[in-house]
DNA sequence: GAATTTAGATGATACTGATCATATAAAGAG
DNA sequence: CTCTTTATATGATCAGTATCATCTAAATTC
């Protein structure tokens, strides 16, 4: 049945949504175009009216995750009283970002995936990345704009690898332990 | 048609490499127990002979992955005239490392990919870090003990997370930043 | 409000992949 | 040297999965 021109664009919305968040929770190869469109409440048909393939999707949802990433990093830097990178850190390293995928960091979710990835993924995840440098720079400590991308990368490096190995770990009393050395150790090199 | 008893025990050997070495190139998903089998020479009816399943065979291959990577590390402390947390870094964030996934670091190469497995193979990379840990708490820098754990702990997801974040992204001289970032910042922390 | 367009539904196709039943030929036991 | 065992090979099954052709009913358009 045919729907009005703007609920498409609404559901073309939601597919893009509901594959950023399964792709993340499942990876790419774990989750297909039908359970993408059976999530979204509509059947596996319609799908090639919005996408040119399940490639093409999982470049847009990179996409659009990094973006809401980003996003949420930056709101995070303006609210409360804390240095703008503990306040990041606190939110990237919290359990509950831990045990929610799903809306979290898209490279901890989907790194070795992405890397994995070709052609339009990997761009996607590049600008992405980019500008997540971009937005640690302009908090990071240090003397010239160098130092302070240095330091940025680093601490990126350091939030996304904490984040990937307590996600690894089936115990959660080191993942916890893990989460928490990450923070303190950005909380001394800040200094 | 039948081989000697320990042309068997070879042969599981070489299924064991050689899966560990396939699933870090391309994922659990991405490769099939056809594949393991044809790469090491033989044909995909005989693997159930050797594992009871690809789960079976992922949590073992896992487990190897890791004795591997944390021999290579131990190695590298020993080797060389710089501080051994150094050599770890210059080896781990070296572009060699970064093109061969194959061969390198597990929870760079299948992290994301562990997180979602279960039961097994969670337990084998468990096990893998925590020796990672043990093995880097020797050698970082703090006062007490458990000063040096949170250390090694950080300093490992450094590691990870710049590997992880140097092999997303499609241009090789951001990708190389990322390696010399954070080898920059593991340095100076040292002190 | 009739004619036209089209978003999504239905169903088919062509692959791929894990697992297993059976066959076979070579190893190891006697 | 024969008999038994068994590591692999062959081939089948069953379940998914990406993609596409076709249909249909509702939304636009005139």
């Amino acid at each position: 049945m045919r729907v009005s021109r703007e609920q498409m664009a609404e559901n073309r919305e939601r597919i893009l949504d509901t594959a950023a968040t399964l792709f993340r929770e499942r990876g790419f190869d774990g989750v297909g175009v039908a359970d993408v469109m059976k999530a979204v409440g509509l059947t596996h048909g319609g799908f090639y009216g919005h996408f040119s393939s399940k490639d093409d999707l999982a470049a847009r949802a990179i996409g659009r995750a990094f973006i809401q990433s980003n996003q949420r990093a930056a709101e995070a830097k303006a609210a409360g009283p804390q240095a703008p990178l503990q306040a990041i850190a606190d939110r990237y390293l919290s359990p509950a970002h831990r045990d929610d995928a799903g809306h979290g960091c898209p490279v901890a979710a989907l790194g070795c995936d992405i890397a994995r990835q070709g052609g339009a993924a990997r761009l996607a995840a590049t600008e992405g990345v980019r500008a997540a440098i971009k937005g640690l720079s302009a908090i990071a400590p240090g003397e010239t704009a160098e130092d302070r991308r240095t330091s940025a990368i680093a601490s990126y490096a350091t939030l996304v690898g904490a984040l990937v190995l307590s996600r690894m770990v089936d115990d959660e009393a080191l993942s916890d332990e893990i989460l928490a050395a990450a923070k303190t150790e950005l909380q001394s090199a800040q200094e």
